[in-house]
DNA sequence: GATGAATGAGTATTCATTCAT
DNA sequence: GATGAATGAATACTCATTCAT
């Protein structure tokens, strides 16, 4: 019998990691990280408590890998245009996109504003997010200075924590939040 | 001889309930309501243990009241405008006046803001805070309708998640967050 | 104003006494010792729970009071003939009397018999009980004896025991257990 | 390299939850229920605090098991002869074999009637117990019939208070009980 | 005597983490 | 890598008792 190859190891370690985080996000994102236990982490992803050591370090080491894949998964579908200005169609398929992404991630976005507050998930969130958000907050800043705005970055920050409040009450409040009116208005108030 | 009267009892009673509140207030933003202990709260308010029982029933319980003093705190200071529809002037007021009582009440925000998307903690918001945001709303509503806005619903909608989406920037980032000119985008967009 | 006398004292202080003895008595019976706390004590007494301490050093003493005016209360009913040999309708009456005393006092033997295992009880109920027991068991022997009976001490035992065995069964069973077929039973094979 | 196998597992976990019974057993005899904490069985039984909730999920839950496994150990050296009516013979060596059962497992029965006036234990006794006492009672019941008893239903029960009464004055008072005499007794009343 | 706020030791229980197998 | 028993620190909460008024 041979022993199974490195890759081999590797795909098996990389899909038990993967298994495990998705349990951990569930479980973080409906019942908070403090009130979700090893345990039950270890019972949702089928391995058992010990193992779980094998492949993450800690508890907080496990809520990094989750935020850490929660976000790749999101930003995954959701390509920033870099090189040139966009138009106005652009614009509000962007804001669209975001809202798209946004829903198809729910659990991951409950998860972010649960622990937003948190000093400590908010460096995290700096070093991963940060140069992403930079790039999309430049998109917008040059489409609104391309239109004669003449404050442009504040325009930008606005549209940015517009979004983030939007994101919020649909998060919190799910299809009670009248989504595509409040899009509407802010496409016409941005665009 | 005769025990202490009951008013003198009520005044020190409301007097520690507060000290308590105040001190669970601080931790509970801070630190977060679940690694906050009720010894490290005792301690802060220099109140044993077990008196803090005398006080209030259950850490849950404490929170609530936490939650209640807060958000009255907040809204003491803040009338909203009933009868009459609000002139631009006043519109402008009342978002300012709504980040002047944000700022001063930065550790309550911190705190709402650190259990919002706990489903039990929304329940208790929707029951204390909903009739005072329905005011506000309607208020705003008012206002978008007069300068004939088509769907002046939605976009008092779009201003309330707004305001929410400035609010958690300024709660996160403090003073890093150019909340002045964020503003004055915002009341350029919605005046 | 003249002050209260030490008469009029000392008969307030013995009913109040008193009254917290019959609310501890009823409360020790039914949730046990340890899971009555002085306050529901105090709360059924109507006294605060300071002022317990006023009547009684500690949770322990009121024990020993409660124990001591129930049994009281009990033997007071219930008077043992000293003198002369007893008859068989003094023996059948003297067994029946026996229980109605039990009958009338259920609470109190509810309480004996959650206590009885208990050394420290044991010895306190030796001290108290013990003259009494003595006088009776005494009473019972001498019937044996002057029935012809050759081991008139261990049959005053055995009757002792059954008795006991009787209330036990009562006090748990209450109206369930057939008290007055097995008594019946038990005159005839005593008497 | 594999863990351990299910079998060991199996009996590991079994011994050591004897162990922690018997832990349990002696020191809810000696001290009482309420008296013993969790951290003096874990002490007894060699095991940390927190593993003795790997085998018993609440202290109530251990008191339960303890209380099985000693009935069970009692009623295992005690068999009820089933099939036939009993001689006399018969009769003196099962009084004789109850007594010695309960000799050879005095920290149970302390227990027992340390508890036996709770309602919840009285509930659990009636669910475990009454099988095995309707079984002896009607034993007893078929042996008084045969011999010409116009009234046996009550003559076993009060045998079986009897029995209750002198077990109850044999674990109180020790060796201090004559037991040989009033068994003689007994015998000669009821043989 | 009367009140009830205050104290702090004590308790059951949970849970992240370790480790022998 | 895998298992789950073991550990022990941490935590909310209780309660007899004390004490200032």
């Amino acid at each position: 019998m041979s022993p199974r190859t490195n890759n081999q190891n590797q795909e098996i370690k990389r899909y038990k990691k993967k298994l495990i985080i998705e349990a951990a996000l569930l479980l973080f994102s409906v019942d908070g990280f403090n009130a979700t236990s090893m345990q039950s982490i270890a019972n949702k992803a089928k391995v058992s408590k010990g193992n779980l050591y094998n492949y993450f370090e800690s508890k907080e080491a496990l809520l990094e890998s989750v935020l850490t894949y929660g976000l790749n998964e999101c930003l995954e579908s959701f390509k920033v245009q870099n090189s040139k200005i966009i138009t106005e169609t652009d614009f509000k398929q962007a804001v669209y996109a975001n809202f798209e992404m946004i829903k198809a991630n729910k659990t991951f976005w409950k998860l972010y504003y649960n622990l937003v507050t948190q000093p400590k998930v908010q460096v995290f969130f700096n070093k991963v997010f940060a140069p992403f958000l930079e790039k999309y907050m430049n998109m917008f800043e040059a489409y609104f200075r391309n239109k004669g705005d003449k404050t442009p970055n504040a325009t930008a920050l606005l549209l940015g924590s517009t979004i983030d409040g939007i994101s919020l009450g649909y998060i919190i409040m799910g299809e009670a939040y009248p989504l595509k009116e409040v899009l509407e208005q802010l496409i016409d108030k941005f665009k």
